[in-house]
DNA sequence: TTCGAGTATAGGTGAACGACATAGGTGTCG
DNA sequence: CGACACCTATGTCGTTCACCTATACTCGAA
């Protein structure tokens, strides 16, 4: 009755992380912003005091990329709390089971501060790319379509 | 007479890929798109054929992010070229050392194209996080320094 | 002609990062 | 009871990339 084992044969090809290729001419590509998971969080607790499971939720919401991974939602919440960037306690009054509360500290804000600064100036980057795609498009489109 | 073996002592302390603590309340946060190189490639040989170095410094100008690492830049040209998105030749006409010349195929130019999408959408979901930063900035500065 | 700076190419290393897997608790509902 | 949603973790392993090293050729200066 119990085929839970079967779980570990089906080893589902490793997708690349950024991009790859579904068929000829054809791609598929992610561009994510490195550990952008960390300025995320912080923003949310920022917000306001939260846990790792509701966090995930507001994430996916932010986010729009799907849900995060939880192991990595806590393994960052832990190394954040590990550098003084968040404080967390137990939640007692809560029904349920027990959730690990997680609030920003002043070192977090300050780090979330840092973050957001430099996503503008990657924003920047990101839009000097476009700009300059943007006039090659048309030549681009001439080359490999117009005439190939 | 010969030192230089004394290199190898000088480990210098590698810094994080993303960001690091420079002082209390103050850290150093470097936003990078992952795999950015290779749409900047693309553009760049969108433009025209170009050698590595070459791409070295347009890549200096276009990201301002510093030289980047030839030896990630030379891998990199290798294996778009093993993928089809580029093609090479060497050139003869030129002086001095024997360049590589790349130039994109209709493949890297559709894959260019399929990073510019996926660019828009990441630039979108970065503005959306820093709007949403904006709202709370007040917050977060009364809370952390107004009564700390 | 020796030297160093510039140009060109390429491999090694290891930390950081993230996708995927697994595991174990609590509470609720049929 | 068993299934399932909720909640918190840890383990593993491939990918990516910053940094380092090595090679070789060109060319002008010492």
């Amino acid at each position: 009755m119990s085929f839970t084992y079967t779980r570990k044969a089906m080893k589902v090809d490793r997708q690349p992380r950024c991009r790859c290729r579904v068929g000829p001419g054809s791609f598929e590509v992610r561009a994510r912003v490195e550990r952008f998971a960390e300025p995320a969080v912080l923003l949310l607790l920022a917000e306001g005091p939260s846990h790792g499971y509701e966090l995930a939720d507001a994430l996916e919401e932010l986010l729009e990329e799907g849900r995060v991974d939880f192991g990595n939602l806590y393994r960052l919440l832990r190394s954040l709390e590990g550098e003084g960037l968040v404080a967390s306690s137990w939640s007692e009054d809560a029904p349920g089971p027990l959730k690990r509360i997680y609030e920003l500290t002043g070192e977090g804000a300050a780090l979330l501060g840092a973050w957001a600064g430099s996503l503008r100036s990657g924003q920047a980057r990101i839009a000097r790319v476009l700009e300059r795609y943007g006039a090659v498009a048309e030549k681009i489109d001439n080359t490999y379509h117009g005439k190939d």
